[in-house]
DNA sequence: TGGTTAATAT
DNA sequence: AATATTAACC
């Protein structure tokens, strides 16, 4: 039993990102405006010379209002999460490993331990890759709509589309259910943690879509303190993996040059 | 209370 | 087009 339970784990554990994949950006994403708002100055952070776009600003001025007082994050409005396909090749890894059955969202998130990560947000996108895995049975084969580049950027765990007989009975619930329950409060989620800004532009669009600037979450080494202390050194899974900054990998064209690749 | 679905909003 | 939010129901 303990053997079953650590060798899916450590199968799962393979499957996650590696560190490479984690942590390439981060700080280096705050534009002006955020480091102003948050007060965060980076050290040596020079003006990369994809000037960011000289009007996004509303959203972060968003956060700059409520950040003078220190408190309930919960009230915040939080910075949409952007899908890029590593994201949600955790969210199937984590619906494969819970089985369809118990895939609900708020075991999803919890399984998925991305800092920031919510249930609507996990609920939201759950509905969506529900209709995709529908209109893809019934579409035969593969017809991949023009809309559907990240669904069909993580390959469909074959069972999800038969829901022939026990996709989940072998699929017990690990009873550990690791770190995301040590996920202790989320709402300490505004002091200075959001670590990484994503911004999409299509400015080379001269016409109508200015741009589309995204923020993205990933928190730092907040609750990497806090975890320290209950997880086992085995089960080291990169928990608080929320530097899911990495879109970008073919979208390079446009997002990778915004991005200066080198750490400070 | 949380899940699902559909509709609607940003 | 992608994600969030809301409403209605289970």
């Amino acid at each position: 039993m303990r053997e079953e339970d650590s060798n899916w784990f450590a199968k799962w554990e393979e499957e996650l990102p590696s560190p490479e994949e984690l942590i390439p950006l981060s700080q280096s994403l705050i534009t002006p405006d955020l480091a102003i708002a948050f007060d965060l100055r980076s050290p040596n952070q020079p003006q990369p010379q994809t000037t960011p776009p000289p009007q996004q600003t509303n959203s972060s001025a968003e956060f700059a209002v409520d950040s003078s007082g220190d408190e309930p994050a919960r009230t915040l409005k939080r910075p949409r999460l952007v899908w890029t396909p590593q994201l949600h090749k955790r969210f199937v890894d984590a619906v494969a490993h819970l089985g369809i059955k118990n895939a609900v969202p708020k075991t999803i998130m919890q399984l998925m331990s991305v800092d920031g990560l919510t249930r609507e947000n996990v609920a939201s996108h759950l509905q969506k890759y529900r209709l995709y895995l529908k209109r893809m049975q019934s579409g035969g084969g593969n017809v991949v709509g023009e809309s559907d580049h990240l669904f069909a950027s993580s390959p469909v765990p074959t069972h999800f589309l038969h829901p022939t007989g026990r996709q989940s009975s072998d699929h017990f619930i690990p009873s550990f259910v690791p770190i995301a329950s040590l996920q202790h409060h989320q709402p300490q989620f505004l002091h200075r943690q959001i670590s990484a800004v994503n911004f999409t532009s299509q400015a080379n669009n001269n016409n109508g879509k200015a741009m589309d600037q995204s923020l993205f979450l990933a928190r730092q080494s907040q609750q990497q303190q806090q975890q320290v202390l209950t997880r086992p050194a085995s089960l080291h899974l990169h928990t608080q993996v929320a530097n899911y900054a990495d879109d970008l990998e073919q979208g390079a064209n446009t997002a990778l040059t915004l991005f200066p690749t080198r750490e400070n």
